[in-house]
DNA sequence: CAGGGCTATGAGACGTAGTATCATTAGTGT
DNA sequence: ACACTAATGATACTACGTCTCATAGCCCTG
């Protein structure tokens, strides 16, 4: 057997540049550096952050991008109390948002009751329902253990 | 009984100054001007919309008694699907809100169900639960009947 | 491997939504 | 009438994006 080569460095997850092939985009420089870097994140973030972690990366390009990944459901956008703007990476297919009111944390989360509910909502509402955001402000546990001091 | 003094030209709906009153602002002209101009809206509005309407006013002035309304919940604001920013009378207590995707208009609707669903959410979710947004995009009646044609 | 064509990019102007600063004005209580 | 304070308007500035346009880089075809 073979010596094993070495991957090209530090490789991006190949299930998100894929997402790049499968519509038919090309896989760029800009583009996997920006993918590369939303794979680590855990939190949201903004894109103002990405453009600043990526000083070779124009801004254009980051707002692009950042549009081309969510209309691939690879991330979400959501808008918070405040009306600031957060990204976050989309791990399940259709979720919706916690956001924690003190530190901005995001979380997923997905009750099918709700949606269940919003999909027979049609009595009381005007017109077909073609989609739905909903959004929880929350006191985030760790925020909760901070205040409680 | 001595002459009645003609009262100033067109005073606004009561219920609406008194809001101002009531929380301890004052009443001026600026604030009055807006007030009357909202009350006559009947569909979702933007900021910039009421600056036009009017001149004398400033532009500042316009979202700082936007915000005051907004806190004594007397209108209502709204991110529609694409990142747009619509304010509404409020007309209800708590309530959400329809967005017709084609032309924007703004509903509103209350559903106890929902409210009790996402007070019982806690288990599913993260933290302390203080708030909720929900938005359902529709298509609405005038504009399902326009694209029939 | 040279073109040619089209996609993507970066710089920068521009647009919209909203806030901060600050000198001036105007309600309000006495 | 006066003084105190809240409110205002002009203007600068921030956040979040989009648009334009000249340039660069994929990628296919010969
Ligand atoms: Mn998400
Ligand atoms: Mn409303
Ligand atoms: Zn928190
Ligand atoms: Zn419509």
């Amino acid at each position: 057997m073979a010596t094993r080569v070495a991957l090209k460095a530090s490789a991006a997850r190949p299930d998100l540049t894929s997402v790049l092939e499968d519509k038919g985009y090309r896989v760029t420089g800009p583009r996997l550096n920006i993918i590369r870097l939303l794979g680590k994140k855990n939190e949201g973030f903004s894109a103002e952050e990405i453009n600043y972690a990526l000083p070779g990366v124009g801004r254009a390009t980051v707002f692009r991008t950042l549009k081309l990944l969510l209309g691939a459901n690879v991330i979400c956008k959501l808008t918070t109390r405040d009306g600031g703007v957060k990204y976050s990476l989309a791990r399940v297919e259709h979720h919706h948002h916690t956001v924690c009111v003190k530190c901005g944390t995001v979380g997923d989360f997905r009750d099918v009751t709700i949606e269940r509910l919003l999909r027979t909502l049609g009595d009381e509402i005007q017109g077909q329902i073609v989609g739905h955001r909903i959004e929880v402000d929350v006191v985030c546990p760790s925020c909760q253990k901070a205040s409680r001091n």
